[in-house]
DNA sequence: TGTACATCAGTGAACGCGCGTTCACTGATGTAC
DNA sequence: TGTACATCAGTGAACGCGCGTTCACTGATGTAC
């Protein structure tokens, strides 16, 4: 049964591409390889052909998704980020959305390859977010890097805090809705009285 | 080897506050009960005897951190909430630290009764917060509930990108740093311009 | 207050189960001539 | 271009291990008289 290289790139990428969904939507620990293996159409044994264990799959997994998040990010203004990430569709798409909102806490307790991914995330994700959807990178339009970081973790705190919430509670609801409007209140602020203040000297 | 019916209370509490400590540290997922007993000074054996499941258990160590996090922070008025959240030394003590902060990553996919002792708890610090370290609650100077919420979700979502990144990175302290900061100078502003305007009328 | 018996917190071995990982095997693909 | 053989992605059974949970047992505590 053995299968072009081509394929077996193919099914390599779509392995990692279901673990990194299966992730989000349930973590590293509430993954099994045998689940992982079946749920992209093969048995368990193939695993070891294509990584040499779980934990190396669990950080390629997440510089995938880390990655994609990032660039799915690109064309965006930090206010439409803002409005896209804190949202209820983001918060109930758990196996769609953001990484770093999805498993974050769990990174924060495995190895150091693991957190290294996500820094490298986060860094990524910033860069983007700075470009602020611009096609000139050095345009005054570029968003501050403080503001960037500070308004990135703002809006995963909400999406963290709201998905520990019992679904459909309005709790839930209100830390979603109270969230976003202060981020994008900010933002609006920052636009008017404090970028020259907060920008680097030029 | 009976024990008396105090001593046995007094056990069970240990129990509880060990296991509360312990998912804190390692996650849900990450504490054995064989492990969790050891620790607090038992064999595993005697789990039953004080617990239905690991599950129930679970639900009440959740509840006994988001309390105890909730009665540590009366004291507190919300900028100096802010000083101690979004810290190194409770980025760094997990243990010792905040419940959300450890957990609501954990709590995003455990069942509905671990969720409701989130809702619970973040309904308890919020209401602590508000208080804001005064002894009179119905003074001005109560913090609106919306600033709360937000200052809340903001100041977890720092520490919990911070513990993602690699111990001891650049970018984990910075953006403690950087969060620390843009909160406290949002709630200086509050203070002066924007708390009429934010608040109920009156 | 003293005696006899029931209770039950704690012990430690044992259980079934699912996990990550290994292995012998298959057979189409890739390669050497 | 055609033939012969080596490679290796994928299969499915099996492995050891640690997990949550159960159980027979112990012996000091609590209770009834």
């Amino acid at each position: 049964m053995r299968v072009t290289k081509a394929q077996a790139e193919q099914n390599r990428a779509h392995i990692v591409a279901t673990a990194s969904r299966l992730f989000r939507e349930r973590g590293y620990d509430g993954v099994g390889v045998a689940d992982l293996m079946a749920e992209a159409g093969f048995t368990h044994g193939g695993f070891y052909k294509h990584f040499r264990s779980k934990a190396d799959l669990m950080a390629e997994a997440s510089a995938n998704g880390l990655s994609r998040t990032a660039s799915l990010t690109e064309a965006l203004d930090i206010a439409e980020f803002v409005e896209h990430y804190v949202s209820r569709e983001h918060r109930d798409g758990r196996g769609e959305g953001c990484t770093i909102a999805a498993l974050s806490g769990d990174a924060a307790r495995q190895p150091e390859d693991i957190k290294t991914e996500f820094a490298v995330g986060i860094e990524s994700l910033t860069t983007a977010l700075q470009a602020g959807g611009d096609a000139s990178p050095d345009a005054d339009r570029r968003t501050a890097r403080a503001t960037v970081i500070d308004v990135l973790a703002h809006s995963v705190g909400a999406i963290m805090l709201s998905r520990a919430c019992p679904d459909g509670s309005p709790l839930a609801d209100e830390i979603l809705n109270v969230c976003r409007k202060e981020i994008l209140a900010s933002l609006a602020h920052e636009d008017g009285s404090q970028s020259a203040a907060e920008g680097p000297a030029s």
